[in-house]
DNA sequence: CCAAAAGTGTTTCACTTACACCCATGA
DNA sequence: TCATGGGTGTAAGTGAAACACTTTTGG
């Protein structure tokens, strides 16, 4: 059982990062400068060291290349097949993860940049196997966000019940009642109602609400 | 970004094969004869070829280490942990399988062999992060059970409603209610009667059912 | 006729859905 | 005072849960 003779593919992790900006699900997508498929837009990612966790490497990749720290992140499925990358045999490791705009809006907002949010449902024609990895992704959002409290990581802090059914709203991609959705929301006791309004133009001001932390 | 100069893990797939036997869930395990871990059981498992998909290497490990072939698998989750393996980094890819035992039961009456199955709920002591691998693939057998038809791979073509119930109560540890059982199995139409009955000793003898195929 | 598993319906309760108007504010 | 998004309650419907006795067979 000597290791030496055992193939040795190359791992590494790819990272969908969403947000939600304008009302819509976006992807933090990169343009490769090199090929294989130059030009063509890419998830954020890279080789996993041999010292650190899959997770970590997922991490550390996303701020070597975007920047961007402190998401919630975490693995998504391994994308296997012997073909996906034209350069030989990479496997690479799909993580999922999730952030909210408001702190990350510095990126969008540099159009220059070769790194940008994209419309995840409208995606532009994406490097390797990038298009069913996102959707795999998409799948795994709009599953766990019904029965899981991770739609709360695409907000802020504090936020408004409406801007919260934004979120399920553009997840799965229905209109959602607004009645039954905060008398749900308030009987689960998951939120915190804040002695805050925030005040958005000429109509009654929100109220704001903070997420309580795991309930699950 | 030649790939000449990355580090390359080893990777592995592992394969986590459940099967239902005397009203319990049962484990595949294989007996160590080698360190490290010698002598503690362990999934099967081995190296992926630089040729073949994940799912082909989690197939082709299965039939070369226990004879099995022709179950239900997936993709389970990857473990990634630097130091999972005291011998250097490896990568493995677990897959969750499962089988019903009318096929299997070949394995399980060998008694002399290092192959057999376990209860999957008080397994031996397990090698490597094992212990971790299967706690993932009994969340993952519970929780699809319920919103999925994955349960039938346990079983043979023919089965009573009885069996399909043990099945159930077997992966969700708990008692079902016979009556809400069966009407609502009949009333999503996943199973067709057949004009066969089963008699099993002294009393009334059970209807055999046939799965009628993918619904979800 | 006894033991053992198979088979069968109804009621209750909880949760989900549908739905329309008043409120507070800035312009 | 008007336009805009914020905020609220009730009734009907649907699906889940609780529950006990009769049937068929072999011994």
């Amino acid at each position: 059982m000597s290791q030496r003779n055992y193939p040795r593919p190359l791992v590494t992790v790819d990272i969908v990062l969403f947000t939600i900006m304008e009302n819509d699900l976006k992807v933090l997508l990169i343009r490769r400068r090199n090929d294989p498929f130059k030009n063509l837009w890419a998830l954020p990612g890279g080789f996993v060291e041999l010292h650190e966790s899959l997770e970590d490497a997922a991490q550390r990749e996303l701020q070597e290349e975007t920047g961007i720290t402190d998401v919630y992140l975490e693995q998504l499925y391994t994308f296997g097949d012997p073909d996906r990358d034209p350069r030989g045999r990479v496997i690479s490791v799909a993580h999922f993860a999730l952030t909210d705009w408001s702190k990350q809006n510095i990126i969008a907002s540099s159009d220059a940049s070769e790194t940008r949010w994209h419309s995840a449902y409208h995606p532009p024609k994406l490097a390797f196997d990038h298009k069913d990895i996102l959707k795999k992704a998409i799948e795994r959002l709009r599953s766990k966000v019904s029965y899981t409290t991770i739609g709360f990581e695409l907000l802020p802090e504090k936020f408004t019940l409406t801007e919260l059914q934004h979120v399920y709203e553009v997840i799965l991609q229905r209109p959602v009642d607004k009645r039954n959705f905060r008398k749900q929301v308030l009987a689960q006791g998951m939120v915190q109602e804040l002695d805050e309004l925030r005040g958005d133009g000429a109509h009654r001001p929100a109220r704001l609400y903070r997420f309580k932390g795991p309930h699950n």
